[in-house]
RNA sequence: GUCCCCUUCGUCUAGUGGCCUAGGACUCCGGGUUUUCAUCCCGGCAACAGGGGUUCGAGUCCCCUAGGGGACGCCA
């Protein structure tokens, strides 16, 4: 049986190195073995799912030099390959699984669920449904689903043994029943959730790997027994251990930069991350570091995957993408900075803005460097001329980011409008309140309008140079953290 | 809290019972080349989490402890 594997995002964001880490192992697994990779949207998440963030992230994948053989954007005989246009498939697998006894309607409210996991909390138990809606009479249950009552269809599992599975590259694992919730698998809107959706897929469309991240690990028992239940054969499962920031923790954006966008702009070429990301976990058997990911694909051997969380670190990163620049060559180099900013689409944006405070041409360099090139290094002396004193400042750096992580659309007058009126509800005038944020992000105080500057930067890069100011101004205790939350918590921000 | 996973230099890793006096790479520190800087070259610091077994022999196998991480959503 010829190898298939895939890489499946959920569009609720930004892309993510750890989407390109898994897309990329999952891709040169699959060349290796003459098999093929496959794209799959994960979009069963009405509320959070756009297709705007679908475009984002296929191009960034395709960024980094990911290419996949069936996908929503280039068809495929399995398709179609976004979730959301395979509603009816979903829904005809669970009405079977109902059927058969292998789930059940639950009509339970969200009250009695909420107290329940409160109770259940209190006693400190693992929050696990307690299977009420379970023993209904199955005519019952089909008038009541009939008649139109609200309800989801929940997975039955055993209440007492264990599931045993065997992991790629971590052996056998054994995982009490007990610990198993009897999870929804058709939410009240009728859109499966992430566990029936991806076994359903992934059977349909004939995978027969899934590398995939750690954090899947605990939900294996679920897939184990949908799987059975339809009376499939189940993948070869490997997961991937999960990018670590310094502190060992999963890799996250508070404390990282995890937007492939932000590598992108910051100029790292994406062989590089490539290549650093196939360190992680994995290395040549001749331990070789510098390598292609055709050199990869030839030498790969999926037992050589490691467990251990390694950590994302941005030196051997730099390093490795620096050996990269310096071996292009002289055109090579050339064409890969104008593909990169220094360009005319990349200047277009710009290009208002700096003609109306510019004499002579030599006066363009000055004005664009914080946003083509990185910001200078910030210390807290960078914010003591400012109106307002460091711990005003440190609130409003804290307060900017928490407004903008949800922001959409990104552009300048959203941005204005965002920012605006969060200084309204602070209470602090738009000048004062304008200042320390010109400082994070253009270093200085005199600089091209601010929200002009944050839009042509983009999310990732403004996440980044807040976190990094913010650091300027002295690390932020937890206990102060969490100051800072809930002051940003009650705020009341007049969003219109 | 419960369950599961993980644990070699600060970081990424090699190591699949003797070749390990634990190797390489990044970072850092010295030195050299260079008009400066960077590159490049040479050198140095630095690790098998702890404790028990098994074995003639353990970084490698087993158990316990500790530490770390993840999961416990009508998110994926």
């Amino acid at each position: 049986m010829s190898v298939r594997t895939r890489v499946a995002p959920s569009p609720t964001g930004d892309p993510h190195v750890g989407t390109a880490y898994v897309a990329l192992f999952n891709l040169v697994f699959a060349r290796s073995q003459g098999g093929r990779f496959i794209l799959r949207i994960e979009d069963t998440d009405r509320q959070r799912s756009s297709s705007a963030s679908e475009g984002t992230i296929i191009e960034a994948l395709r960024w980094v030099g990911m290419d996949w053989d069936e996908g929503p954007d280039v068809g495929g005989d399995r398709g179609p390959y976004r979730q959301s246009e395979r509603v009816a498939l979903y829904r005809r697998h669970a009405d079977e699984l109902v059927a058969s006894g292998g789930a059940f309607r639950c009509f339970c409210s969200k009250e009695r669920l909420d107290d329940l996991r409160r109770r259940q909390q209190a006693n400190r138990e693992t929050p696990r449904y307690d299977g009420h809606c379970r023993d209904l009479d199955p005519d019952e249950s089909r008038d009541r689903a009939s008649s139109g009552e609200t309800h989801v269809v929940r997975l039955d599992v055993p209440a007492t043994g264990a599931c045993r599975f065997s992991d790629g590259i971590r052996g056998d694992i054994e995982i009490p029943w007990q610990q198993v919730d009897m999870q929804i698998l058709v939410k009240s809107d009728g859109f499966p959730t992430y566990h029936l959706a991806a076994v359903v897929d992934d059977h349909l469309m004939g995978i027969t790997h899934i590398l995939r991240g750690e954090e899947w690990l605990s939900s294996m028992p679920k897939h184990r027994l949908i799987y059975d239940r339809f009376g499939w054969s189940v993948p070869a499962h490997y997961h991937l251990p999960l990018l670590r920031n310094a502190d060992g923790s999963k890799v996250s954006k508070r404390r990282n930069p995890t937007g492939l966008n932000y590598y992108r702009r910051m100029g790292y070429l994406p062989e590089a991350l490539c290549n650093y990301l196939a360190l992680m976990g994995w290395s040549m058997p001749d331990e070789r570091e510098i390598f292609s990911t055709e050199e990869m694909t030839a030498a790969f051997d999926i037992d050589r995957l490691t467990t251990g969380g390694p950590v994302f670190d941005l030196d051997k990163l730099d390093w490795l993408n620096g050996q990269y620049i310096r071996s292009l060559a002289p055109q090579e180099f050339m064409d890969r900075i104008a593909g990169w900013a220094v360009n005319r689409d990349n200047l277009a944006p710009l290009a208002p803005i700096v003609q109306q405070r510019t004499e002579r041409l030599v006066d363009l360099l000055p004005q664009v460097d914080y946003l083509l090139g990185d910001r200078t290094a910030l210390d807290d002396a960078d914010f003591a001329a400012l109106r307002l004193g460091a711990d005003d400042c440190l609130r409003v750096l804290d307060h900017v980011g928490r407004r903008l992580e949800a922001q959409d659309p990104w552009d300048r007058d959203s941005l204005q409008t965002a920012i605006r009126s969060l200084a309204d509800a602070m209470g602090i005038p738009m000048r004062d309140f304008l200042a320390p944020l010109f400082v994070a992000m253009a270093g200085r105080t005199v600089a091209l309008p601010l929200f002009d500057s944050m839009a042509y930067l983009g999310r990732d890069m403004v996440r980044s140079r807040l976190a990094s100011a913010l650091a300027a101004l002295g690390s932020v205790s937890k206990k102060q953290a969490k100051r800072l939350e809930r002051a940003y918590a009650g705020l009341d921000i007049d969003a219109t």
